[in-house]
RNA sequence: GCGCCCGUAGCUCAGGUGGAUAGAGCGUCGGACUUCGAAUCCGCAGGCCGCAGGUUCGAAUCCUGCCGGGCGUACCA
C-alpha cells in the first residue's frame, strides 16, 4: 500500500479510535475504514464513508460524526491540502502535490519490489491447476485454466505467501485402460488389421501418430504377444508420451509446476483405504445397499456420496478425498483448486471432504474457470473432444503466441465465458489488448534511449525533483500508480487475476493520452527530469504487472 | 423437478463484501504524424444495469418472486 493511502488510514484511525473506543459498550472497537477514489474531482483525491457507517453506532447524525472526526485529524507530514465534509456525510481529502510526489520516490526506490506486500505472512498455499487427464493433448480450455492458475500463484507469491504449484495426474482407472486399448487398435491397424476402430475410444489424430511412434520403437513384435501382455505396455507408453507432450506445451506456455502428483501413487500406497478408514473413525461413513457412503450432507451437500461401490471398488471421489487429505498432511495452510466450471457440482462434496477431515471451511478454495468459445474472424470453430476435433493449446501457442494468449485468457473474470478469436489474438493492431500494454512499455523504453543520447541521466529520485509535476494528468497518473499495490492485494484476496489486466489497461490508456498531449523531453531541464521520473515509474509498474501475468515487457516491438 | 452461475451501450465485457453524475474495448462517423514510437491520440453518438417488490440516509451491487440463458444433478472419471 502506498504512502498516501497508508498515511490517510493512520490519520483516520487516530481520529476515529477515541470516538468508538469510548462509546461501544460491547467492547468491539473493530471498524474497517474504507477509502475510495471518488470519480468526481470535486470530491477530492480520497473519500471515506466512515462517518455514515458510524452514525448509528454513535447515535448521532452523520454530519456531526464527520465534524468530530475531522476535528481529530492530525497531519504531521502536511500531505493534505484540505479536508471537506460533503453530501450526507462523506469526508473528502485533497492531497497536496508534494504528497503525490512521494509516491514516485517510493516506486523508484522499490523498483521490482514495488507492489509486493506481506499479506500471507509466509503461510503455505498450494495451487493445483490444469490436472488434465493424460489421454490426449491439452486444448485451448486448458490454456485458460493454466494461465489462471499460474498467474494466481504469481499473485499470491507477490503477496507474501509461500506458493507451490501442482498438477494432479489422473493416471489410474478405466480411462487409462481405454487409452491403452486405443493405442493397441491403432497399432494393429498400422499392421494391416482391418478391424474398425472402436467407438468409445480416443478418436483423435494424435493416437495414430502415437501408434506410429510405438511401432518405430517396438517394431512388429508386440502384435504376436498375448493381449494381456501388450495392453499394459500400450497403456504405459501412451500415458508417458502424452504426459511428456503436456509438460512441453505447458513449459512453452510459460507454466511450470513444483510437483506432478500421480493418482496411481495413492492407490499404490493404500492411501484411499486409509482415508476412508479415517473418515469412518470420525463417523462420516455408513453402509447402505452394499456400498459405503460418505455423509457429505452433514456439510451442506444435497445428497450423500458413494466412496466404495457395492463391487468393492472405490470411486474417483474417494481418490480425490485421499488426494486432498494428502495435501493437508503436507502442511499447507490453504489449498486452492482450479477447476473447469463444468465440475461445479463437485464443489459441495469436496468442501465437505475437507471439513470432515478436520479443516476449516476456508482452507480449501475452489476457483471455477468457464469455457472458452473459440472463434476465427467472428465465426465459431467447431470443437468436440469426443470426436477428437479440437484446437490444441500447442496450435494456439504456435499461431498467436504465448503473450497474446495468456493476456487474453485473463481479460475476463474466470467464472464468465470467454470469446477467444484467433484472428484478433494474432492481429498486431489496436484490436489486441496485449499490444496496447506492451506498446506503452516499448514506447517508454525507447524514450529513455533518446533521453540518454541527449544528455546524462537525471539525478537520483528525491522529492524536490518532482516538484514541477503539477498538471492534472500527471497527478492522475501518479494516483493510479499508487493504486497498484491495492489492486494486487485485492486480486490476491478475491483470487481474481483479471484485475491486474484491467488495471494495466487503464494505466496505459492514461499514459498514451498523456504522451500525446505533453512532451516529456523539452527545453525546461527541471521539467524534463521530473517527467522522466514519472515515465520511469510508469515503466516500473507496467513491467511489474506484466511480469505477474507472465507476459513479456518488450523494449522494442 | 432440485442446485449453482449469469442477464449492464449495437457486440464482448468490467464495476458486485452498498456510496455521490454507471465505465472500457470493439463497431459507426469525423479529426490529429516535418518535433520523444500513429501498434497511439482527440471528438460525436449510444443505457428504465432483465422485470416487479423489499431492506436503508443511499441499491447495478444485498433479500424475495417472476421471466430469459448456461451448467450440473452416476455405485463415470
Amino acid at each position: 500500500m502506498t504512502l498516501i493511502r497508508t498515511r490517510l488510514l493512520a490519520i483516520l484511525t487516530e481520529a476515529i479510535q477515541p470516538l468508538i473506543g469510548s462509546t461501544d459498550e460491547a467492547g468491539t472497537t473493530a471498524f474497517t475504514i474504507e477509502l475510495d477514489l471518488p470519480k468526481q474531482p470535486e470530491h477530492g483525491d480520497y473519500a471515506t464513508n466512515a462517518a455514515m457507517l458510524l452514525a448509528r453506532r454513535l447515535r448521532q447524525n452523520p454530519r456531526q460524526v464527520a465534524d468530530r472526526i475531522v476535528a481529530g485529524l492530525h497531519d504531521p507530514d502536511q500531505i493534505l491540502a484540505r479536508v471537506e465534509i460533503a453530501g450526507p456525510g462523506f469526508i473528502n481529502f485533497f492531497v497536496k502535490p508534494s504528497g503525490w510526489h512521494r509516491v514516485l520516490t517510493e516506486i523508484l526506490a522499490e523498483r521490482a519490489d514495488y507492489g509486493r506486500r506481506n499479506l500471507g505472512g509466509g503461510r503455505r498455499v498450494q495451487v493445483e491447476f490444469v490436472s488434465a487427464n493424460p489421454t490426449g493433448p491439452l486444448h485451448i480450455g486448458h490454456g485458460r485454466g493454466s494461465a489462471t492458475g499460474d498467474v494466481l500463484a504469481n499473485i499470491l507469491a507477490a503477496c507474501g505467501y509461500q506458493v507451490e504449484r501442482e498438477y494432479y495426474i489422473n493416471d489410474a482407472g478405466n480411462q487409462m485402460e481405454t487409452l491403452g486399448r486405443s493405442l493397441y487398435h491403432r497399432y494393429l491397424q498400422l499392421l494391416g488389421d482391418p478391424t474398425p476402430f472402436p467407438e468409445n475410444h480416443y478418436q483423435g489424430e494424435y493416437m495414430i501418430e502415437l501408434a506410429q511412434a510405438f511401432r518405430a520403437e517396438h517394431g512388429d513384435g508386440p502384435k504376436h504377444l498375448p493381449v494381456a501382455e501388450v495392453l499394459p505396455l500400450c497403456t504405459r507408453y501412451a500415458g508417458d508420451k502424452i504426459l511428456e507432450g503436456i509438460r512441453n506445451d505447458l513449459a512453452d506456455f510459460g507454466v511450470r509446476f513444483d510437483v506432478w502428483f500421480s493418482e496411481q501413487s495413492l492407490h499404490d500406497r493404500n492411501a484411499i483405504a486409509e482415508t476412508i478408514a479415517d473418515l469412518e473413525r470420525r463417523g462420516f461413513i455408513y453402509t447402505a445397499d452394499g456400498a459405503k457412503w460418505f455423509k457429505t450432507t452433514d456439510f451442506g451437500d444435497e445428497k450423500d456420496r458413494v466412496v466404495v461401490r457395492a463391487n468393492g471398488v472405490s470411486t474417483y471421489f474417494a481418490a480425490d478425498l485421499a488426494y486432498h487429505k494428502n495435501k493437508f498432511d503436507r502442511g499447507f495452510d490453504r489449498v486452492i483448486d482450479i477447476w473447469g466450471a463444468d465440475h461445479h457440482g463437485y464443489v459441495p462434496r469436496m468442501s465437505a471432504g475437507a471439513q470432515a477431515l478436520g479443516r476449516a471451511q476456508g482452507d480449501l478454495q475452489i476457483v471455477l474457470v468457464q469455457l472458452v468459445n473459440l472463434l476465427r474472424a467472428g465465426t465459431p470453430v467447431a470443437m468436440s473432444t469426443r470426436a477428437g476435433e479440437f484446437v490444441t493449446l500447442r496450435e494456439v501457442i504456435d499461431e498467436v503466441g504465448t503473450d497474446a494468449a495468456r493476456f487474453i485468457f485473463l481479460t475476463r473474470r474466470s467464472d464468465s465465458q470467454l470469446d477467444f478469436d484467433l484472428e484478433v489474438a494474432k492481429a498486431r493492431g489496436n484490436d489486441n489488448p496485449v499490444y496496447y500494454v506492451q506498446y506503452a512499455h516499448a514506447r517508454l523504453s525507447s524514450l529513455f534511449e533518446v533521453a540518454r543520447e541527449r544528455g546524462p541521466a537525471p539525478p537520483a529520485a528525491d522529492l524536490d525533483r518532482f516538484a514541477p509535476l503539477t498538471a492534472p494528468e500527471e497527478i492522475q497518473l501518479i494516483k493510479l500508480l499508487g493504486e497498484y499495490p491495492e489492486v494486487l492485494a485485492n486480486s490476491a484476496l478475491h483470487l481474481e487475476p483479471h484485475r491486474i489486466t484491467y488495471y494495466l489497461h487503464q494505466l496505459v490508456a492514461e499514459f498514451h493520452s498523456y504522451y500525446n498531449r505533453y512532451r516529456i523531453l523539452g527545453e525546461d531541464e527541471a521539467l524534463t527530469e521530473a517527467r522522466l521520473g514519472l515515465a520511469e515509474a510508469l515503466r516500473v509498474v507496467i513491467h511489474n504487472g506484466l511480469q505477474l501475468l507472465g507476459v513479456t515487457a518488450p523494449e522494442k516491438m
